[in-house]
DNA sequence: AGTGGTGTTGGTATCGTTCCCACGGTGGGT
DNA sequence: ACCCACCGTGGGAACGATACCAACACCACT
């Protein structure tokens, strides 16, 4: 498809070859400016037979634009951030701009670090789910910057995308209810963290709005894990007055856990105890019974993410916050709610 | 931490203000090359002061190198490529070279524009895992490479990091026998592919060692998928003779799919069916029971991959071939073979 | 004193591209 | 006939850094 004389032709080689200036073959190569026909394809085949390609170093270098953005998330083995990488990875490429995708594992240290490197490849902009909450390296970041999730609230002056955590709570609650579910127990997450708070809100609020007293709901609290949702189960089980019948975990891991440890006690999903996770994550495809769950935009939130960060390199948007919505991802986890109570439940529930 | 005038400063800033030509200051700030310690000193003090970053676009077009590197995968929201990713953006970081990461979605045309692009960014060499089989593109690279997994048979020039199919499977296989689990029946991928023959083959060999006649194993195809995996346990409930009492899947995803069969035609893993998959995901440890797999060293291999391809760039190494051992990952979905036979098996074994 | 080596320094060319300005030619308007 | 706008073109500077070579100071040795 091309000759090779060694090393890779440049743009002076091809305007020789082509019998114009340099000046002339960028504007064909380029796209850009005012040159004639005659003149651009000459260029233009010249440059396919020597198989020409275009050094980015150098025409980043002068016009101070590299087409590179940095998507910086706290866990890429993680199966809702790897997802959310795709949709980021497949805008990136629609957009031809190159994505690169930097995982801190939870580590604020390692995500500081990875910031200072994409502004020193000079990319054009980031998409950050901050680990930690005094993010102050974004401030200072110098560059267009897109949010994920929750910790956008904490910079109101940077364009966010994130999933509707009260449109998905609801849409959670509205079914648990269809299914007469009124008074599910939560699994939440860990006090500090502001996804908890979302959460918690979220519930909060539609209870006022259904005519439900917020503090008749059974709470646990748990760290995002299988372990600790299994905990958080177990302590529901065994420390509630009355058993709970249904219970909406804040993510799918937890939910997971409270399914093993609902088996471990004895009883059975959804027969005895509804689950309700919140995410969807594929894993939950693979229990038994397979979890229901409300799913997060995780591929739309890449995308979405990706697309607000071109607004603001380009400066069309100074800045927006955008939130997608979560949808109902039903698998065997839920029943009805029965009237009468088993007798294998009367026998666990006292421990 | 830095005083902001406008603009990043640049050598030239730096090496005025230390009253030293920008050769020294380069020289003091890139640490190499003979400099007197005053001097050095007072170049590093001045970037300090003023908050200089090297400009890295400058550095690699004039240094030919730009302390990139790419890792292309099939799919990262699958949770084994995810780790190999994982384990490469640690070693990366490590070394001290930005990793970008390429998703290919499993889609050859993808995997070239991918890597026209990684060429395109000068990045210093390339780890990749070739979805296609005919990876001309592989050829004219013209950068170091470095493969893993099957497809490095292809090109024993390369370097290449995999797992040690032989010996993960002997690892499984001898578990099995350790269980007295002789006959297994095996569930392999698509007829295409080069990772089935590599499973195929070290079965085959385990038996020619074991006195075990490798025609008497029964096979059923799959395509890696859970619903595959479903499909061909089904086959192989409703079409054998004898129904088997152990089954050895050559991915995680069909042995859950293996699973969820097994249970929806009334039989029970481990007490009927015994399970072993082979991968190691972490969704393996939701399913009911765990499933217990031969484990492969996603991580490992990430990080391998980046030290081979460090040595490649480096010109250290000609090329090597590294396999990395498999570990067994024991959950619940094995038992140890029962002589009776439950009145169930018998009721299922006829379609 | 002259010579050579060593260690440090400065100047200049260079990487490959884009940006900016100036130039020659053409056509239309006064 | 003149001027101006416009288009296409070419040449040179610039981007920010490194590579390379020459120059310089200094010490030791002949």
């Amino acid at each position: 498809m091309s000759e090779w004389r060694g090393r890779q032709p440049t743009i002076i080689d091809i305007a020789k070859a082509a019998g114009v200036s340099k000046s002339t073959a960028a504007r064909a190569l380029s796209d850009s400016g005012k040159i004639s026909a005659d003149a651009r394809e000459r260029v233009l085949n010249v440059a396919k037979r020597l198989g020409y390609e275009r050094n980015y170093l150098a025409h980043s270098l002068r016009s101070g634009r590299t087409g590179m953005i940095g998507l910086v998330i706290p866990d890429i083995a993680n199966p809702f951030w790897a997802e959310v990488a795709r949709g980021a990875q497949d805008e990136a490429s629609k957009a031809g701009v190159s994505l690169l995708i930097f995982s801190s594992d939870w580590n604020p240290a390692r995500e500081a670090s990875h910031l200072r490197v994409l502004r020193q490849a000079r990319v054009d902009g980031a998409i950050v789910n901050p680990v930690a909450d005094n993010v102050d390296g974004l401030g200072r970041f110098g560059l267009p910057i897109v949010l994920i999730g929750s910790s956008a609230e904490r910079f109101p002056e940077l364009s966010s995308v994130g999933s509707d955590i009260t449109q998905g709570v609801g849409l959670g609650l509205d079914h648990l209810e269809k299914l007469r579910h009124h008074q599910p127990a939560l699994l939440v997450g860990p006090k500090g963290r502001l996804a908890r708070v979302r959460f918690s809100r979220a519930v909060h609020d539609w209870c006022v709005g259904h005519g439900v007293d917020p503090a008749t709901l059974a709470v646990q609290e748990g760290e995002y894990t299988v372990e600790s949702g299994h905990e958080a189960m177990t302590r529901l089980i065994e420390g509630s007055r009355e058993l709970p019948r249904c219970v909406y975990a804040a993510n799918d891991l937890m939910a997971l856990g409270a399914m093993l440890a609902v088996r471990e006690m004895g009883l059975r999903c959804p027969d005895d105890i509804s689950i309700l996770g919140f995410d969807g994550i594929p894993g939950g495809a693979f229990s038994d019974p397979g979890l229901s769950t409300v799913a997060k935009p995780a591929r739309g939130i890449g995308i979405e993410g990706v697309k607000l960060l071109k607004e603001g390199i380009e400066g069309r948007v100074e800045h927006r916050r955008v939130l997608l919505p979560c949808s109902l991802k039903l698998r065997g986890s839920l029943a009805e709610a029965q009237d009468i109570m088993p007798d294998r439940l009367l026998a666990v529930g006292r421990g």
